[in-house]
DNA sequence: GTCTATAGTATGATAGAC
DNA sequence: GTCTATCATACTATAGAC
């Protein structure tokens, strides 16, 4: 048989920007087939119940990759501004400048919807969660830490879908950089 | 011939639903054959190019929608923390609850993505200089207006996204009722 | 492990009857 | 203005050769 043309990895790593492009009902075994340049067959020997199987696949590696690029460094950092905008900065690099967007949003459309809905759930809230403890740990009672790590979801997300929706080249960017002034402003 | 089934803002109401629902490419014509009630000979019958027509005509639909019902009370509204509130009402009103994903998100992704490209930057644009002007009346300098403004765009989206992914049904509500504090924080 | 070939279904889109 | 019937294409998925 054949030497494989790459790892199950790149071919993941393909098929994760073919699924941020294209949401998952764009996301035809066609466009999945070209980005990674293997036919449909190939793509069904690493994915054998198909696109369902690529899009888990897809989804497990970026939760994985977000953990371990923002959500840990944020578990472990120390209660001050600078982890916030390290925090900013993981986001803005994690998302490549906004210009990638988040698999959480665009599996909570069409036919994912569904299938998809427990998984995105428990990544927004271990991000919510994550970013609550911070600010309990930064002096905030819970109330208030809660309060801020529900913005703070919501500016990443909103961040991304209103980049995408400008165009705007540094849009992300800014926003990010505006979030240690959004969830710990400094005192007027 | 046969009488009209119904009116065509009949139909474009359940194909916008269609729409939000499953976006563009998982709107079908199945599906938006199914929601109106109408076989697809019927509907390209309303919309001769098909579904581009469809969507168009949902957008700008929703566009006129919004406009009178979100854009216009905030830029007639006098410069008041009551006004922002009534602001963000009309946004629950309009995004029922936060059940209702956003066409301006939904529509920049898949093969909706160019084609619509600059009406979604134009109305995102129109709300970003709503806010704008609303709190450069409140009293915020231009600059810190800019911020501001960016911030309540970038919750809207990010609270429909992060409503529709957590799956909570007072979600959205209670981010939008946040908005007043986000924007205009009474002095502590 | 990759390929060619193809099955069966669904898609967007039309023609033409009434 | 709505329908049935249909087209050509694209879709997800599989079998079988090498």
């Amino acid at each position: 048989m054949p030497p494989p043309l790459m790892q199950k990895d790149e071919v993941i790593t393909k098929l994760i920007a073919t699924f941020r492009r294209w949401g998952y009902d764009g996301a035809t075994l066609s466009r999945l087939s070209e980005a990674t340049g293997l036919v449909k067959a190939s793509l069904y020997h690493y994915f054998p119940k198909g696109k369902q199987d690529m899009a888990r696949a897809v989804l497990d590696t970026v939760h994985l990759q977000f953990q371990e690029q923002v959500i840990q460094p944020m578990q472990q950092a120390e209660a001050s501004r600078e982890s916030l905008e390290a925090f900013a900065q993981n986001l803005i690099d994690f998302y490549m400048e906004g210009n990638a967007s988040c698999l959480l949003e665009v599996f909570t459309l069409g036919s994912a919807r569904e299938i998809f809905a427990e998984s995105v759930k428990g990544s927004l809230e271990k991000l919510k969660d994550c970013l609550a403890d911070f600010l309990e740990k930064s002096g905030y009672d819970p109330e208030t830490a809660a309060v801020k790590a529900r913005r703070g979801v919501i500016a990443v997300q909103g961040a991304l879908v209103t980049h995408r929706g400008l165009g705007e080249d540094a849009f992300f960017g800014e926003a990010m950089k505006d979030l240690p002034d959004l969830l710990m402003p400094r005192d007027p």
